[in-house]
DNA sequence: TAGATTGTTAATCGATTAACAATC
DNA sequence: TAGATTGTTAATCGATTAACAATC
């Protein structure tokens, strides 16, 4: 019995590696470091979603790659690909279950399990996410805020209550809170991150423009404007740039 | 004379391929399909920049790709890479002059030429970026921002009046407006996106959660929160999975 | 000169895409 | 059965990293 009929024999195994097999025929098998997706078929999984729960709307119950690919604007097979990951196992000529294809992208990704989060700096970005409705339903709901603009502290925005941020790394144990949201300036994110990590925070939603020095094992999501808008202002310079075809030289 | 040589002698033409010399000995040189820099190179820029303009407050006048690799997190051989797409040439032994650098990255990114832009949707998210001051900074002017809802056009936020959905498509090419930011509920979004194309716009920064359908030649930037969401959940959920490192299995 | 650092070419790594086998 | 579609392996493509030569 090798590894490669193991994995054949029972498919939902695919993702552990045979590293032994003892006397009695037991089979130790290890889980992949990472059972890991790629990082852009990650972040493609909620526009499958999108698409997904939108089609369930207008009634359709089965959907193809193709189908999918064709709305989306990719490629079938990079779809297939995707969705794999999610563990969803489709029927030949008839494609998949559109609400199981819904269920399976929502379990993977762990929007039932709700993730409670702090958010800090409650300025013009920082309010605009408070008042973020949809974010319940992918999973996440903010659960306070905090600050350090004694004029911001003890008001109520969008039904949360803005807090002193000096509470924050000792409420966040308490409220078993493992999830922060940086929306401060950049001056500051580094001091509230460390507060935070400080908290036992496990992850960081950094929307502010610099890079957080954090221990290994905090895991850190940037989503910074600024990177954005040089990728979007570039290839607009680009194509204003008067379009130099063919030029003498020397 | 060789296209080496003929690099070689004029640096900033290594951007331009010889295509043919003709008989009296003028180089006819051809402008690469793209002056083409990766995605993931073009979005880092932005975060030298930030870093040396910090560095350049505290005095420093030269910095090596060692440093900035330590005080970036990532390794050396990347920045160096990276900052040479914006075509700046630094000395062996002791590294880039740090306001060239700065200067480099701004005029790369087209961060001196103003990007004026429309912004349609005055939700939360919109009235945030209305009153990003910072933006300025990076090239990006919103000069003025659109709506349907009745009770928000004639408003001014953060100094911008909020006008008719219905006047955009008409002032975007009488006010030379090339950039459209989207900042409307997903449902409406591609009914925005298409009004701006017919206003003439030429890029389009989107922050609804949906695949715009544009003509091949508009630039579209999707800054959609529920991917990165997505990919942040994910990663807090599998650290709380039991982390089963040895199974028996049969 | 020696050593640090840039610049560049080659190797590696990972994601995408192509090709094809399996299946309903 | 034939054809459409899934599932999977192999090839391609692009970005990162390693190795090394050039230079101050």
């Amino acid at each position: 019995m090798t590894a490669v009929t193991f994995a054949e024999i029972i498919p939902s195994y695919t993702r552990y590696v045979v590293i032994d097999m003892n006397l009695s025929n037991t089979l130790i098998v290890k889980r992949r470091e990472a059972p890991s997706i790629p990082q852009p078929s990650l972040m493609r999984l909620p526009q499958y979603h999108h698409y997904l729960v939108e089609l369930e709307t207008k009634g359709v119950s089965r959907i193809s790659c193709s189908v999918i690919g064709r709305d989306l604007n990719c490629v079938p097979v990079q779809v297939r690909k995707d969705l794999q990951y999610t563990g969803i196992i489709g029927k030949p000529k008839t494609g998949y279950s559109v609400s199981e294809l819904i269920r399976a992208i929502e379990t993977f990704l762990g929007w039932n399990n709700v993730n409670e989060a702090f958010l800090v700096g409650v300025g013009n970005l920082g309010t605009a996410l408070l008042g973020h409705e949809r974010f319940s339903k992918f999973g996440l709901s903010i659960v306070a805020a905090f600050d350090t603009d004694p004029a911001k502290i003890g008001l109520w925005i969008h039904d949360k209550a803005v807090l002193s941020l000096d509470k924050m790394s000792d409420l966040a144990p308490r409220m078993s809170i493992h999830l922060g949201i940086i929306t401060t300036p950049a001056e500051v994110a580094q001091m509230v991150a460390d507060e935070m990590v400080k908290g036992g925070i496990q992850a960081i939603w950094n929307f502010a423009p610099v890079k957080l020095k954090v221990p290994e094992h905090i895991i850190v999501h940037n989503e910074d404007l600024y990177n954005s808008l040089a990728s979007l202002s570039w290839k607009l310079a680009r194509r204003f740039r008067v379009p130099i075809q063919e030029k003498e030289a020397v």
